[in-house]
DNA sequence: GTTTATTTAAACGTAATCTACCTAGATTA
């Protein structure tokens, strides 16, 4: 059990709280301590040992004799209790856009109805419209909801949403009645999976510009049109929220609509505790006509600016007080790309083409690592075809003024801890990537075992896609992660944040902890083509939520440096 | 259920939109 079960268990209770109709600050207040609890940086298990649970703000005695029970026990008295008198179905049926709790007990006590099935034959025979609170309309809007919810359109990748938003963003940015734009919500932090688009504008005519981003989509479903907000559905289910407000309330309306909520209560309080109030559409009770970029709005709360990725209320609101808040890295402090593969192994494209795209890229140095030999589900390089790889790249190097080539390998961590080449192939190579792509179903202690044997390989670079996690589709192998890092710190392995928008993997909140303990990074795109160079952001928007700075990532070093970092166990 | 100020009790976020009733409750962000 881990912290996030914690948190998620608190977050259900919250909904079972308002399917029972219980008072909502109590329903508030769990809300809040899971999210207390999802953004605790230290071991939960060490305050609950030691009865420190309550300290934190947000857990009183309560909640904190509920997590003790649950840490000790693996089950909640109060928790059981909620679900034997909740109709099961009911925690389905409040995720069906549009039903809330209320409307929920109030089908299920009128109606008999306790599942999604139930309600959608209901809404069907026209049941439902009879109802008090409902109409036919209603029942449409039901069905939608359902039809939504069966299609899987829950989340989305951020990467497959990211170039959406863009294009939106220019279109409504080339217009001479829209003065700002911006993205905003989880989208804009860099969130790895996003529920929604978030799309903030300034204008005079909101009038006009709705009209314009109707016509933008003009195959979306309108879910609600006013003066102020917009929402739209697409086909695939993703819902994008456009915003209108005056241009002299955008600074305060594109904070707000940022987030997240948690980095927002804390910005609010601040403001109250300096006698001014801030809601979306300003900051009362002083001066603050000055206030015409989130900057300044950040400087009257006597604040520098705090990145988007940063507002997590993690410790960024502490670390701007004490002017410490960290130099991000970005995307222009990368001088060399790592781990890509080419045609060799399952790459689509050839070697000289992804060095051509590399430096085109203006990179000083690229790292090929194709897959090891038994890799056969990727077509992995036999020690032959490994050798004359390396001599196609000598050649490459031979002639090439600009680009470096780095000759690597992505070798299997094979189930009992060793690795696919042996060590007289890995000591001819630049850098060596290690990974795990076959046995994922081990228990936590073997999966950690190997790659700990793995990592203690001296050879060993870089530990790729810790986790080996596929967002939105598949759950991390289980391992002690912690462990794992500790020993990557400890051994002086490079860590990989894999930007491929479908792993993301290592995890920022993890990159978060591990970076306190010293581990270095590589921000890798795992290019398979020359296009997976432009993953290379996603990747860069995880360091970044991660707190690291230039200095945390080897992939800011000049060549020679790199290099260095990457061999100095031999 | 938690925090805070009033130390026993009040406050806890708010605004926009929708839908069913004609002003209000529910939902969402």
């Amino acid at each position: 059990m881990d912290k996030r079960d914690v948190s998620r268990l608190l977050s259900e209770i919250a909904v079972l709280l308002e399917l029972r109709g219980d008072n909502a600050f109590r329903v508030r207040a769990y809300e809040n301590a899971a999210r207390v609890i999802d953004a605790l940086a230290e071991d939960l298990g060490v305050r609950v040992e030691a009865g420190t649970l309550t300290e934190l703000k947000g857990i009183g005695e309560a909640i904190a004799g509920n997590i003790s029970e649950y840490w000790r026990t693996g089950a909640m008295t109060f928790y059981e209790g909620l679900v034997d008198a909740t109709p099961p179905g009911y925690l389905e049926m409040i995720r069906i856009p549009g039903l809330g709790a209320k409307k929920v007990r109030a089908l299920g006590e009128a109606l008999g109805i306790t599942s999604v099935a139930a309600l959608k034959r209901a809404a069907e025979k026209g049941e439902i419209r009879d109802l008090k609170g409902f109409g036919a309309q209603s029942e449409k809007k039901i069905l939608k909801g359902i039809a939504l919810l069966e299609s899987g359109a829950g989340r989305f990748l951020a990467g497959a949403i990211r170039p959406i938003a863009e294009n939106l963003l220019d279109s409504l940015r080339a217009r001479d009645d829209v003065e700002a734009a911006e993205i905003g919500g989880s989208l804009r932090r860099w969130a790895e999976t996003v529920k929604d688009v978030d799309l903030l504008v300034a204008t005079r005519k909101p009038a006009a510009v709705t009209k314009a981003f109707l016509a933008l989509a003009p195959e979306a479903t309108v879910i609600a049109s006013g003066e102020t907000k917009t929402s739209v559905r697409l086909a695939s289910g993703l819902a994008i929220d456009l915003r209108l407000v005056a241009p002299s309330e955008f600074p305060f309306a594109l904070h707000y609509f940022t987030g997240s909520v948690a980095h927002n209560i804390r910005i609010r309080a601040r403001a109250q505790d300096r006698g001014m109030s801030l809601n979306e559409y300003a900051l009362s009770g002083k001066r603050h006509a000055a206030v015409k970029t989130e900057t300044d709005l950040f400087r009257v709360l006597g604040l520098p600016y705090i990145e988007p990725e940063l507002r997590e209320d993690r410790g960024e609101i502490e670390a701007a007080e004490g002017e410490a808040l960290p130099r991000l890295v970005r995307e222009q402090d990368m001088r060399g790309i790592l781990h890509c593969h080419t045609t060799a192994s399952d790459g689509k494209s050839t070697l000289e083409e992804m060095g051509a795209a590399a430096a085109a890229r203006g990179a000083e140095y690229l790292g090929i690592a194709d897959h090891s030999a038994s890799a056969r589900y990727a077509n992995g390089l036999s020690e032959a075809e490994l050798k004359r790889q390396e001599k196609a790249i000598d050649a490459w190097n031979a002639s090439s003024a600009t680009l470096r080539i780095l000759k690597g390998s992505e070798v299997d961590i094979l189930p009992d801890g060793t690795l696919d080449y042996p060590d007289s192939v890995l000591e001819r190579l630049d850098f060596v990537v290690a990974s795990i792509h076959t046995s994922f179903a081990m228990s936590d202690d073997a999966m950690t075992a190997r790659i700990i044997r793995a990592l203690r390989n001296k050879y060993v670079s870089i530990l790729a896609h810790p986790t080996g996690r596929l967002l939105l589709q598949r759950e991390a192998y289980r391992l002690h992660l912690d462990e794992v890092l500790r020993v990557a710190g400890e051994e002086g392995v490079v860590v990989e944040i894999n930007a491929n928008p479908h792993r993301l993997d290592l995890d920022w909140r993890e990159a978060m902890a591990a970076r306190a303990r010293g581990v270095r990074f590589a921000v890798n795109p795992d290019a398979h083509h020359v296009s997976g160079y432009d993953d290379i952001r996603y990747g860069i928007g995880v360091a970044r939520k991660a707190w690291l700075t230039p200095k945390d990532v080897i992939n800011t070093l000049p060549v020679e440096k790199a290099l260095a970092v990457m061999r100095e166990r031999r």
